[in-house]
Formats: structure tokens, C-alpha cells, sequence
DNA sequence: CCGTATCCATTCCGATACTG
DNA sequence: CAGTATCGGAATGGATACGG
């Protein structure tokens, strides 16, 4: 994978995909919103080699996703998801979403906490809160907008 | 990348990666999405080899996010979303989401086609249309919720 | 327990040449 | 234009052995 066909790309998506565009670390992610923080955890959970996953959690923590801060019972160190990492939230759910609208069993559901109801699908709202799909809206530069 | 680590993983995030868990894939639906539909468009746009591009299209077309049809001009075809594939709005867009929020230049802004405002941030509501937070929700059982 | 280092097979990617 | 075929180099992945 070439740097220079859209790693310097402007696009925020190719931006992002520099960071977790490999299956390996979205996986972590969602192990680290599980409450997964040592390296055997991950390990364990996703069945994945050791190297592969010392440098996938090298790349993420360089990404700012994890950091690594020490374990309170061991002179090791764990791996937590830092406020921007905690931003994934957002892709991960809309991958699961999409996952599960294609079919196939959903054994799980999204509630939320306070009073373990279902939480309202994903979706994009203007600002009078109508719902909005994806023919509704279109990029625009920032500098239009702005003029508006 | 060994299909029994997540391929028949029950995570419908694991599943969805495995349609679009490349970075060449979520690049040429964002292209899809913008407009493109022919083999040589996808090329131009994204720089990727021939050979990658004919491999990845085939697979999106078998994972039913694109679907071929038959071009209008001339004897070949285009490559257009399916509504399945039109569902990854939402992913693409949290991750671009995602990425603006990183820093970073953002030249677009999401705009409501109808009066041209910003739309509103992607985000999680209650119910009763709270916002919520990674913190105030939580994957349980489907069998869990139908029981309240 | 948490990695690092090494080896090897497989896959991926880019470039090129070629076909209809 | 829209692929297919092929090739070499690079990266990935899994397994294992090793070290702190």
C-alpha cells in the first residue's frame, strides 16, 4: 500500500483509513471498547500472532487511538482507548449496523444504559432534525458554506 | 487473513469487514458514492493497479454492494450501489467524520442538500432523543431486551 | 506474562504487456 | 475503454523460539 496514492490524500476518510484501514486494528478497537487492555487479552480474543499484534498496537498507539499507561498490578502496561480512539465508537457501531442489515443474526443489541432501552439507529439529522439519507446531502467546500 | 479468526465470526462488525475490510474497497465506494461508475473512472481517481481494481469490484459485486449494469453508451458496463451498498453512507461518513476530527485540513463540509446548512454531527440518541457517549450504552443479549 | 526475533508461506500490490 | 495475464518485490500472517 502506497503512501502516495492516499496517505497525504485531503480526504478526512483517507485520513482515517491511514490509521485503521486493516481489519487487525478495527478488531482491536472493538476488544478495547469490550474492556480489553492487556496484550494477552487481545491475543486471546482475536486469535491473532503476537508480532502481527505488537505492531498493530504500535501503529495504533503512534495513531493516537491507545495509549499505553501502566498496569497497577504488574510492572507491565496496558492499552487504552484515548479520547480520540474512543471516537471510533461512531465507525465501529455504523460497521455494526451495517453488518447487521445485511442480514444474518444480530445476537446483540444496543441499549442504552440508563434505561436499557434500545438506542434509535444511526442517521444523520439537519439541524431541524429531519432525517436524512444520503441523496440529501451532498460535500460541499467549506469556503461555500460559509459565504451562506 | 485466515477466515476462521472472524469470517464466520457472529460480530456483525467482523462480517462487514469482511466485504469492505480493505482499503482499496472503502476508497471505491467512496468514489461510488461520488459519482463514479465506470472501470476507468475508478482507476483515474484512486491511481490503484488494473488487476487490483478488477479483484476488488468483483468482490464488492459478490458481496452485493455494487452491482453491474449495463452502460447506456456502450457495450460495457458500470459499477453502481446497490441499496446495500448505499448503506455504507453511514460508515463512510463517521470515518470521515472521525477523521476531521483528528486535525487535519477538512475543506468539505456535509451540507443539507434542501437549504444548503451543515448537518448536524453523527451521534447516538436515547429514545427520547437524548445524545449518548460510548459510556452510556452497552451491547446486551437480543433475548435480554425483549424480556423488559 | 509480555513481548521480540526469526523463518517461511501466502497474499498483495504495482507495473507492464496484451486482448477484444 | 475494460479488462486479463504475468511477474517481481514488498508486506502480511502464522508458528515458533527466545528473553526480560
Amino acid at each position: 500500500m502506497k503512501r502516495k496514492c492516499f496517505g497525504e490524500d485531503l480526504c478526512p476518510v483517507a485520513r482515517s483509513l491511514e490509521a485503521v484501514g486493516d481489519v487487525w486494528s478495527v478488531l482491536i478497537v472493538r476488544e478495547a471498547f469490550a474492556g480489553k487492555r492487556r496484550f494477552g487479552e487481545f491475543e486471546r480474543a482475536l486469535g491473532v500472532a503476537k508480532n502481527i499484534l505488537t505492531v498493530r498496537l504500535r501503529k495504533l498507539v503512534a495513531f493516537g487511538v491507545l495509549e499505553q499507561v501502566p498496569a497497577a498490578d504488574g510492572p507491565r502496561h496496558e492499552y487504552v482507548l484515548t479520547e480520540r480512539g474512543r471516537g471510533l465508537y461512531l465507525v465501529l457501531m455504523a460497521l455494526r449496523q451495517w453488518g447487521e442489515d445485511c442480514g444474518g443474526e444480530s445476537p446483540y443489541v444496543l441499549v442504552d444504559r440508563r434505561d436499557g432501552q434500545p438506542v434509535k439507529p444511526l442517521a444523520f439529522h439537519a439541524h431541524d432534525d429531519r432525517e436524512l439519507g444520503p441523496d440529501d446531502m451532498e460535500l460541499v467546500p467549506a469556503a461555500e458554506v460559509k459565504r451562506r
